[in-house]
DNA sequence: TCAAGATATTTGCAAACGCATTTATTTCTG
DNA sequence: CAGAAATAAATGCGTTTGCAAATATCTTGA
């Protein structure tokens, strides 16, 4: 066996991701940082009776006054149908209210109610940890950097304005 | 209405999600870049016949020589149940090849077959574009100071040796 | 050495998901 | 201004998911 059937590559070539490993390779890294987190929060999410989708509903509506559920589902990185259902929910809990969007009338407005706000106040906490948890022994600077290149990643590939 | 009833917080109180934003918080950010990522990918997987478990085992694989499944589901962020399907299903498509382990009947290897690598390798460049898109704009010094602490960060909150 | 407990994987089942479609309304265009 | 196209949200329906339990095998300790 020789090299002639196998030439090496030229020095622009794609490199594959076994040459570059795992560990090296961004989508993965942050894959496996958000199935950590995400599996932190479970628990706790389970106890006050939310899947990932409505607790996400809740984070955007405790930052956001009531926003149009198209918005919602671009905040919340969450299909729009599968919303849908979630607020449905939601708004059974008496977490959220829904209203008629004053100037559109096939749009929806969705504010959070006190129990929803005391809700996701409960949850917040968790929340906080677990980002501090996985920033541990990372300076302010560098933290700062770091977030810093997120948000000139996430202005790279959305596709909405916001 | 006075401050009486909403004392100001101490400085060094948790801050809410709304003070921060949305923006400034990590996992929110990550969250977002990731949907899009996948989104990216969507298309390219489905007319390859991927889900997002097989597409992760394939990549998996292609680093790690006959992995056991457990570890596949750790490395690849895919519940265990999920998995088992996921490779049930990649087996019947002939893109992997599973072995009982030589010391451990329990145990069961998983191996790449060439169909499944000259799969993998087909997605692998729009996998690499996503990536790039990214990054798009952000130097290489700065792309290296974000890959290590993303792996900080994993080392911070991983529960598994790798 | 054998029962009790661990570990690896699969499977049953109900819930959740996402695509495509539907319904209702608004906007655009000729 | 009428009809066509676009937009917002909900829903039908088949697939996928994840928890819990089952199955099979291994390990440990009395």
């Amino acid at each position: 066996m020789t090299d002639q059937s196998d030439p090496p590559a030229p020095p622009d070539a794609l490199p594959r991701l076994g040459e570059m490993g795992l560990s090296n390779y961004a989508p993965y890294l942050m894959n496996r940082i958000m199935g950590r987190y995400n599996a932190s929060l479970r628990e706790e999410m389970a106890q006050l009776g939310l899947t990932t989708p409505k607790m996400r509903a809740l984070a955007v509506l405790s930052v956001i006054e009531g926003p149009l559920i198209r918005d919602i589902a671009v905040y919340a990185v969450v299909e729009q149908s599968t919303l849908s259902r979630a607020l449905e929910q939601l708004a059974a809990d008496g977490m959220i209210r829904r209203e008629t969007d004053a100037g559109d009338n096939r749009a929806t407005r969705v504010y959070l109610t006190e129990t929803g706000r005391t809700t996701f106040e409960t949850l917040w906490p968790r929340m906080a940890e677990a980002q501090s948890r996985m920033f541990r022994g990372i300076s302010d600077d560098e933290r700062r950097a770091f977030v810093g290149t997120l948000q000139k990643m996430l202005t790279n590939i959305r596709k909405h304005e916001f």
